[in-house]
DNA sequence: CCCCTGTACTTTGTATACATTATTCATTAT
DNA sequence: ATAATGAATAATGTATACAAAGTACAGGGG
C-alpha cells in the first residue's frame, strides 16, 4: 500500500512526463499490482506534486493500454486476463515477424555486428543466472532487430506490446530449463540475418515468439 | 482560422472525451489541418470549456499519433510526411492481413451475412458517387471482418491505423477509374472469408492494402 | 432482521490562478 | 544593414479551489 515512489528529477522534462515514466516503470516492475487503484490525490501526495500532471500521466498511462478509468470512479492499474494476453499475442508475433523480415531486409553490416555483440551479451547473462539481467540484454538484443527495421512507428507498437507482456515474461525467463532453446532460437534468427534470408527470419522469429507465448500463457494461468 | 468547433453534449461523458471526440473527428474531417497548432486557451474559448479537459485531451490526441507536442511549445495535428506514411501502410499491411486470417477461422455464419449486406452497400454507394457514403459504406464492410477476428485489441488498432490514413484516403475514393478493381477485390475478399481459404484472403487483402497504399502515397506526393 | 435513506466523507471533474518559459519585436551596438 | 539584446506578450506548466458525483456507514422504519 504505502508505495515507495519516487520520481527521477534527472530530466528536464514536464512533469506529467516524469510522472508517466515513474507510474509505468512502477506497473512494469510490479510495484503497481492489477487492479490496483490509481487515486490522484495519494499519488500526488507521494510524489510531491499536484493532481493535474497525475491526471495526465494517467491519461497516457490509459492509451499504452496500462490503465484502465471508469468516469467519476478513477483509474487503475489494468488487470491483464489470459484471453487479453492471447489477444496481445496474437498481434505481437505478426508485427515481429514483419520486424525481421523488413530488419533482413534493412539491417546494416554495424547494426549485425551491434547484434552479434548483444546475442553473446544474452548469452553471459544466461550464465550469470541474473534475471533481470537477463531480461535487459534479450530486450537489447531485440531491439537492434526493431531499430533495423527503420520503422520508428512500428518500434513504437512493438515496444508497446513488450511492455505488456514484460511482468509475465520474466516469469518465463527464471526457468534454466528454457534457455538452450533461448540461445538456439536467438542464433537461428542471428544466422537469417546475417544471410538475409527472409524466410528463415520468419521461420526463427515465429518460433521463438511462439515459444515465449506458450510459456507466458502457462504463467497466467498459474496466476490467475 | 476561426473554426467552427461544437461539442455535443448529447453524451454523459466527461468532458475530456468529449473534446477529445470533437477534435479527433475535426482533424480526420480536415478541419484542423496538419501542422495547425492546438492552443489550448484559444481551444477553451471556442468549446466553452477551460484548459483542464482541453489538456487531457490533447494528451490523448497525442497518443493517437493525430497530435505532436513540443513541451513548453504546446501541441500542433500531426503533419504525416510520405516516410511517416509509407511506415504506417507497412503496418496496416500486416495487420490487415492477421486480421483477415483469423476471421477466415472464426467468422460466423451470421457475420457472412452481414458482411454481404456491407458488400452490396458498399456496391451501391458506388453508383451514388457521394464520395462520404463511399467511405462509410468500406469502413463498415472493414468493421465487419475486424470484429470477426474476435481481437478487440487488435482491432484498436486497425482502427487508429485507419484514422491516420483517412484523411488521404478519401482522395482515393474521389476517382471512379479505381471503382471496378473495388469491387473486385472485395468480392475476392468477401469469397474467400466464405470458402474459409486463408490463403485466398491472405492474397485478397495483401493486393487490397497493396492497391490502396499506391494511392495513398500518390495522393501525398501531390500534395507534398 | 433487513432494507432504506440520509449524512459525512472521499474522489473525481472542472475552473481558475499563479509560475515559468518561449516568442516577438523594437532597440542598440557593431 | 545585420546581429544581439531585452522588455512585453502570449503560451504552456503547475498548483489549488470549488463543484458534483460516488461510497460507506449509521440510524430509523418496515
Amino acid at each position: 500500500m504505502t508505495e515507495d515512489l519516487k520520481l527521477n528529477m534527472d530530466a528536464f522534462l514536464p512533469l506529467r512526463d516524469v510522472v508517466f515514466n515513474t507510474l509505468r516503470e512502477a506497473i512494469l516492475k510490479g510495484d503497481l499490482k492489477p487492479g490496483e487503484r490509481l487515486m490522484e490525490l495519494q499519488l500526488a501526495a507521494q510524489l510531491g506534486v499536484s493532481r493535474t500532471p497525475i491526471r495526465e500521466a494517467i491519461r497516457m498511462l490509459e492509451q499504452e493500454g496500462l490503465a484502465v478509468t471508469v468516469p467519476r470512479k478513477g483509474a487503475e492499474v489494468a488487470k491483464m486476463t489470459l484471453k487479453g494476453m492471447e489477444d496481445v499475442l496474437e498481434i505481437r508475433e505478426a508485427l515481429d515477424i514483419l520486424a525481421c523480415q523488413l530488419a533482413c531486409d534493412r539491417i546494416t553490416e554495424e547494426q549485425l555486428t551491434v547484434l552479434a555483440e548483444k546475442k553473446k551479451a544474452f548469452e553471459d547473462s544466461l550464465k550469470s543466472g541474473n534475471v533481470k539481467a537477463i531480461a535487459e540484454t534479450d530486450v537489447e538484443f531485440h531491439d537492434v532487430i526493431y531499430d533495423a527495421t527503420n520503422n520508428p512507428k512500428l518500434v513504437n507498437m512493438l515496444n508497446n506490446l513488450r511492455e505488456q507482456i514484460y511482468r509475465y515474461r520474466v516469469e518465463y525467463l527464471k526457468r534454466e530449463e528454457n534457455y538452450p532453446t533461448l540461445i538456439k532460437e536467438h542464433n537461428a534468427i542471428y544466422d537469417s540475418l546475417v544471410n538475409r534470408n527472409q524466410d528463415g527470419a520468419t521461420a526463427s522469429i515465429r518460433e521463438h515468439v511462439k515459444n515465449q507465448a506458450i510459456a507466458v500463457k502457462e504463467v497466467i494461468i498459474q496466476q490467475g
